[in-house]
DNA sequence: AAGTGAGTTGGTCTATAAGCCGGATTCTGT
DNA sequence: ACAGAATCCGGCTTATAGACCAACTCACTT
């Protein structure tokens, strides 16, 4: 899953997934995929099930009472929305409205989709192209010194 | 059990346990749910009977006199509430009068549910909502430097 | 230029949650 | 101890949101 996508979101939210993610994931015998949010930028992430294992559990393992852990737990665990598709259909995938919120796209009609190799990513169009030409987004949530515990992991 | 869920409760207080964790807690034979405290903030845990069974196990071997350890067995310990629920039952739980005036939700009618994999927890959705965008929330319990032998464990 | 595959849209149906209601059990007061 | 009342618990009905299915259009390929 690599390369970059313009897509467009239907009236009802939904989301029908590339050709190119579509086939890499049956490929992978993948049969659910999680969509979260992303803790530092008004964006969203989208994993297959094998790799969102080992996200949450890295995640869900941090054990304390950190305030910045509990942060990261709920931004990402707390907004996890795991859905299974059939292998045979088209994908289309419902984005929960308070996801759509939290990535600037419940009222856009086009959306930006960055494939990562094992995740990809959801962006509003705009706030894609300024983050590639270094403009200021909206919003940047994230934005605090991270305990050396988690500064290494990838989420 | 992971995502966020807007439900109602009904005017006695009662909750009913969405379908998502419901399967969840099917799936993995739990047959009981411990309603308990959130040590930090105004909101409350809950866990099915196994995990909780990590949790208080560890919590009660702590032993000393450390003033913040005690506080955290009477919190976590003195408040939890074990429910036994039906399996076939849409899993209404009544939820303590103590435990809802603890998460400001004793005169609400929506609350928010955020899954957090393995437990998940109940706020006021104002709060909820407070927490999300990095507001301040009305009461924030525990906010003390914590002993190393508690900082790695989680509730 | 036609056919195939992908993207998009709309409609329908089912599963789930919310509200209501009645029965049962417990607690209290006499 | 008995009766009344209040609280707790489960079932039933209705409305709605989400999942499924099918068709249409556009673009690309041969």
């Amino acid at each position: 899953m690599y390369g970059f996508n313009t897509v467009s979101l239907d009236q009802k939210g939904r989301l029908a997934i590339p050709a190119k993610y579509r086939s890499c994931l049956i490929d992978a015998n993948e049969t659910k995929i999680i969509i979260t949010k992303d803790p530092q930028y008004p964006s969203l992430k989208v994993y297959p099930e094998s790799q969102w294992h080992e996200i949450s559990s890295k995640l869900e393992s941090l054990q304390g009472l950190d305030p910045i852990v509990r942060n990261l737990q709920w931004t990402i665990l707390g907004n996890a929305s795991v859905i299974e598709f059939d292998p045979n259909s088209r994908m289309l995938v419902l984005i929960p409205l308070e996801l759509r919120k939290y990535a600037d796209i419940s009222d856009q009609k086009q959306i930006s989709l960055i494939g990562m190799g094992n995740k990809f990513e959801i962006w509003n169009v705009n706030n894609w192209e300024m983050r590639q030409t270094g403009g200021s987004l909206s919003t940047e949530i994230l934005d605090v010194v991270l305990p050396e515990s988690i500064k290494s992991m990838s989420f």
